[in-house]
DNA sequence: GGCATATTTGCACAAATAAGCAAATATTAA
DNA sequence: TTAATATTTGCTTATTTGTGCAAATATGCC
């Protein structure tokens, strides 16, 4: 199969989930997403960056809009849940393509 | 063997690569650097996002500090090279990471 | 209804970031 | 030495971003 250049819009979508992973704040809430076995709200998860809620619904909301994380309304609650196959599978995805097709794996 | 939390400062570090490669004309540097077999130069760099020299030269400098590329002098050229395997290997340590320890891989 | 809790939104502010241009620096070549 | 080329640095500008607080909204519970 040959390499060949990702599309812009792709190329653009996996910067923005990049991006959204590279903030400090919003890794320790993947990381705490992702050493929970059940899924977690807001106010608890707030409370892992210190940060104030608005900032953690915020935090949160980008990484939904990048697919990072799902949303599920429960009563007043939003519960969150780390969409792990598919972002493991966009950073494999990377992780090919950076390491070229004579990578030993 | 256990999953653990990562160190504070690995996952600082993480976080800066992540968002190093989060950039949209960076990314493109990386992808350049990618798809050609040759190590490239600066001046070759910059048109593939066209962007002014100057704004390559710093994208690249961050690539670097955050160990996505290599830099060698050669006479008044910088030859950058991709850090192939290890760029690919904290992508997949964090896919790995993500997917958690019941992953299908 | 009235109250408590969870989340979002509006606002303000400081800091970081990306960009381009012009000037400085470094190195090669003539 | 002079000219040409490659890269970096200083400066400015516009934009984005992360944050906290207070107010608004939504929902559940009594």
């Amino acid at each position: 199969m040959l390499e060949s250049k990702p599309l812009v819009e792709d190329q653009q979508a996996l910067a923005e989930l990049l991006r959204a992973l590279g903030e400090f704040n919003r890794l320790s809430l993947v990381y705490e997403l992702c050493h929970c076995v059940e899924p977690q709200n807001a106010m608890c998860l707030c409370e892992c960056c210190s940060v104030d809620a608005s900032v953690a619904s915020r935090h949160l909301n980008v990484l939904a809009e990048n697919g990072v994380v799902q949303i599920k309304r429960q009563g007043r609650e939003r519960i969150y849940s780390l969409n792990r196959t598919g972002v493991a599978q966009q950073l494999r995805l990377l992780a090919d393509q950076i390491d070229g097709p004579d990578a030993a794996r």
